[in-house]
DNA sequence: GCCATATTCGAACGAACGTTCGAATTGTAT
DNA sequence: ATACAATTCGAACGTTCGTTCGAATATGGC
């Protein structure tokens, strides 16, 4: 349980705890390389990218790679649960001690963009190959995802009470999905040279998003339209 | 001229115009491989998807495939450019006549996510792959989708001006990428079987983004957020 | 210095890749 | 039936893929 990314390949470490500089040292290797896998997944995507990319990204000869990951597979595993659990984590922290929703879902989306344009090629790592991984890596990682769309549902749900609006179940979804689009969109577009930063692209956007689900036109829930 | 998607790998037709018959055989055929090319890009994507497994889906031989196009890479042109060339075909088809500038930027919507959800699968592909093709085939493909872009741009000025209301570009671009973030995320998350349909989610979709671009609180300009 | 361990590497493995080629087969008009 | 073009195919091309192996090199405690 010491360092949250190293997985070794081989020996579960000496009995005693004397190799920490030594683990150190090969979480720190393990960090570089997932930072430069980052970027190469981030620039030809996951499947184009060969190992031998990352060989030439990180100036290590073919073999020496797989002295610390078991697979290419494994790597983007890597990346993608280390990214989400981080952003997880990061909001979860904020929302403590905030009580007033709608300031809530404000650092909910604040939150995402911020560390979404900090982290952007990973990020965009982690949405444009989805459902890639397959099995219990798969698994975990969707399971994360679960929960983070499941807190944003959550907050939606409690401002909608306080405010004393009837939202069913479909249309919260619909409004968090949307939501999710609009954020998770922005590594398509973005250009950190000329367009806003993240908190001024949050405030708008959160600006847009409350406007939309507070002030809705009320409809019949048929589903008619010309 | 004839056909829109046939590009025959040699021989531009005979002199005369007596092999109609032939040509439009080659383009059904050509029309069957490329959706079944689409069905296995959605589902493996471009890169990992590989010509023998379209050989498998269309039950013909590997090189039998090679008659209809010169590369992978081709194939993909054509399915993007197909697609999106209808989408905005049918776009001007329905704006046509209507004058309301609301009312236009609702057909937008509208007209998106019914052509989305119908073509999901091609829609992903063009979602999914923006950025593949490079070259002459990147170009206009690339072109194609400025065009949409410059257009959703122009409705929502037209009703901001209608309405009286003072967005700056900045303003415009993230109003409108929002929504293309909105309404183009959807293929991560719809189920024909449980969620709404297009009318119904246009409807959901458009009422939300209206509401949040027209009803926008007044902020200063300067990018002062806590 | 020495030893055990951690790290790195060149070289190679079999498999799968996109694509090609010449022959076989089909379809159509005479 | 014959002839000609359009279509399909089996087999193979050279390349690149992810991964492995055993040997070499660096590292740090004695």
């Amino acid at each position: 349980m010491a360092s949250s990314v190293s997985t070794p390949r081989l020996r579960r470490s000496a009995p005693g705890g004397e190799t920490v500089e030594h683990d150190s040292r090969f979480d720190r290797r393990l960090t570089e390389i997932l930072a430069c896998a980052t970027d190469v997944f981030y620039e030809k995507g996951y499947a184009a990218a060969s190992v031998r990319d990352l060989s030439r990204a990180t100036g290590m000869s073919l073999a020496g790679l797989y002295h610390y990951f078991d697979s290419k597979e494994k790597l983007l595993y890597l990346i993608q649960k280390q990214t989400f659990s981080t952003i997880l984590e990061r909001l979860r922290e904020r929302l403590e001690g905030v009580t007033d929703p709608e300031q809530r879902v404000r650092i909910f989306i604040h939150n995402h963009l911020e560390y979404f344009l900090a982290n952007k090629k990973a990020m965009k790592v982690f949405s444009h190959e989805a459902d890639v991984l397959t099995g219990e890596a798969g698994s975990q990682v969707r399971a994360i995802k679960r929960e983070y769309y499941r807190a944003c549902i959550a907050l939606v749900e409690d401002l909608g009470r306080a405010k004393g609006l009837e939202w069913g179940p479909a249309e919260v979804r619909i409004a968090v999905l949307s939501l999710f689009g609009m954020v998770n969109w922005i590594y398509t577009w973005h250009n950190p040279r000329t367009d806003a930063d993240a908190g001024a692209l949050s405030t708008q956007m959160a600006d847009m998003f409350l406007q939309g689900i507070l002030k809705r036109k009320k409809r019949t829930h048929k589903t008619t339209q010309s």
